[in-house]
DNA sequence: GTCTATAACACGATAGAC
DNA sequence: GTCTATCGTGTTATAGAC
């Protein structure tokens, strides 16, 4: 572990208050009392409540975009690519499991980024549907909705989060595999 | 639509507001607000802000219970009851869309009934498990590690009420019908 | 860099008039 | 059954001593 500045402490204590409670119900004071600290002590570090959540939101939205994209213009085959989107969603969301809870349920709370967040998540989704659908072209998938077959997959990876602790004895591969047997097979034709 | 009394119309507002923004993030103000009336007036009808999160949870956490020990005390084989319960989720999350976003987001703000509200709960995913290890038993499922394939179709499942509003177009018998079709063809053997 | 003290305001809930 | 007024407390954030 690299040397982790007081910054990216409070961000990641913050992160793992928010995944049990959510944004609006964890006050600073909670905050200062996980990092022993008084409440005040904390503004040294960070301008706001608000701030700490853009960090934490923004960072991960960014990867997820950042690594469908190079997936999408991989050479790959369309069922190899959403293999591969199962692997980027389970290795972010192992890394980072705190933050993947603020991603999913306190993305609204975002006051000045809520806009450019929800344009990451939008280019996410349409890349995403965009390689089912040249999977259904190429005759790789079965010709179900499309939409369907996308929120039946990120259903099940946008709540890894919540799984993962849970099951620490499984690693990070066996798990990705064990994913693309059950959602893949389904689809494959 | 049956007369609905003023309590009811309270707690379907809040309920819709809920799911929006979360519980802790809705004020008595701003129900009030969407009442059409001022923050004090509730109160004639509810006894408080914890009161209208409980009756919005206990109540579908309780038929999920129940529907769920009718589907696995029932003649069919347990792949008939796996698109049993898909129906089951479906018709609740059709016909209560704001509540499903407080069972799965705001329950760990119940305040007396925690503890009831997570013994519904376990006994709805132990029963889960169940059909899918007598489906594994009987050569009627794959022998994947049942319990990523619960988490797997509980994950698409607690979803839906994110999605539904989105696809008005799609009736719940359709929808049911594609569910089963990609969820459980993924695992059949 | 952490503290105490406090500003400025929002919160859930109640009292009592109408 | 709804209102105005308000209580007591909790909230984010700042000021200034050490």
């Amino acid at each position: 572990m690299i040397q982790q500045t007081r910054k990216e402490e409070i961000i990641k204590t913050a992160a793992k208050l928010f995944k049990e409670k959510g944004y609006s119900a964890v006050t600073m004071r909670d905050l200062a009392t996980a990092m022993g600290m008084k409440a005040a002590s904390l503004y040294n570090h960070i301008s706001s409540k608000q701030e700490i959540l853009k960090i934490i939101i923004i960072s991960i939205a960014e990867d997820f975009t950042q690594g469908i994209d190079v997936i999408y213009n991989s050479e790959s085959n369309n069922l190899g690519k959403l293999s591969q989107v199962i692997e980027l969603h389970v290795k972010i969301a192992t890394n980072n499991t705190y933050g993947m809870a603020s991603l999913n349920n306190d993305w609204m709370h975002l006051e000045g980024q809520l806009d450019y967040y929800l344009s990451l998540r939008n280019k996410y989704e349409a890349t995403f549907l965009n390689i089912i659908k040249e999977g259904i072209a190429s005759s790789e998938i079965k010709a179900v909705n499309p939409e369907i077959i996308m929120f039946t997959m990120l259903s099940t990876l946008r709540s890894l989060f919540l799984w993962i602790p849970k099951k620490e004895d499984l690693n990070a591969n066996d798990l990705a595999n064990s994913l693309s047997r059950i959602l893949i097979q389904g689809i494959n034709k």
